[in-house]
DNA sequence: ATACTCGCAACCGTTATTGTTACTTGATGC
DNA sequence: GCATCAAGTAACAATAACGGTTGCGAGTAT
């Protein structure tokens, strides 16, 4: 079993979609196209809907489709949207009684809180009309 | 259950250390103060002895103690040592069959690897000594 | 009305991690 | 030599996260 394949699984489909931009895609075409199951493609996909990425609809002719331009959708949007950090935080201790854990503690979550801008920095820089 | 708790145990400990180098601390001692168990720390602090961070001795007043100097040892040798990415990889499919998914895991891949590189440069910029 | 699609809740199987027990190995003190 | 102490290690349980799966409800087009 994978990890972070929600992400891969999100770029993955939008990549698809911004080379065509139009056309409908139900969530059992996009499940079988990625090697999943729908209900999974629906879990991720809703997120990004949520995030105002995508559009979906019900019914016959329904599915899933941008909502906005391919070329105004970076791979930050997705990763943004998917509330899944690809950079570990280092836990709280919940009593804070030691001198040197709070210390060290303060100095890692610092660096990571800018590797972490970093991270989304670099992946505003790409569009998924890139992708296609 | 905390997750990535490995590094916080280690760089807490070797905090400790940094503060008194010549002091020997057994696995027990170290456990109590960190809320665990003696075993959990033998497993971390084995990694940092297999990577010459500490030394051990078995046998009555045996126990843990600094292999090298505090100033000697940086954030990113003891992250390095526990070999735990905190930078999720992403994962590459088995069957690179679309062209699209592998354009996306190329890009991605790279982000993170220079995400990666760019931590550990931060994390070498911080010896344990600093955080006693 | 029927068929199709998303939305969502519930559950199972797998995996990763920590916690725990028990035992072995080696060093020290008597 | 022998008891004691401590690391080393294997084995297992407990917990959590995640993907996969089934089932059902809600909404829409034909």
């Amino acid at each position: 079993m994978k990890r972070n394949s929600r992400l891969s699984l999100a770029l993955h489909t939008l990549g698809h979609m911004a080379a065509e931009p139009d056309r409908m895609r139900t969530s059992a075409d996009i499940a079988e196209h990625a090697g999943t199951n729908p209900v999974v493609v629906r879990r991720v996909l809703g997120r990004l809907r949520k995030a105002g990425l995508l559009n979906a609809e019900k019914g016959h002719s329904g599915g899933w489709r941008l909502a906005r331009s391919p070329q105004d959708i970076t791979l930050a949007d997705v990763y943004l949207a998917l509330d899944e950090s690809l950079i570990a935080t280092v836990a709280e201790e919940d009593t804070p009684n030691c001198a040197v854990e709070h210390a060290l503690h303060r100095k890692v979550s610092s660096v990571m809180a800018d590797i972490e801008r970093s991270l989304i920095e670099r992946l505003a820089a790409t569009t998924i009309a890139e992708m296609k």
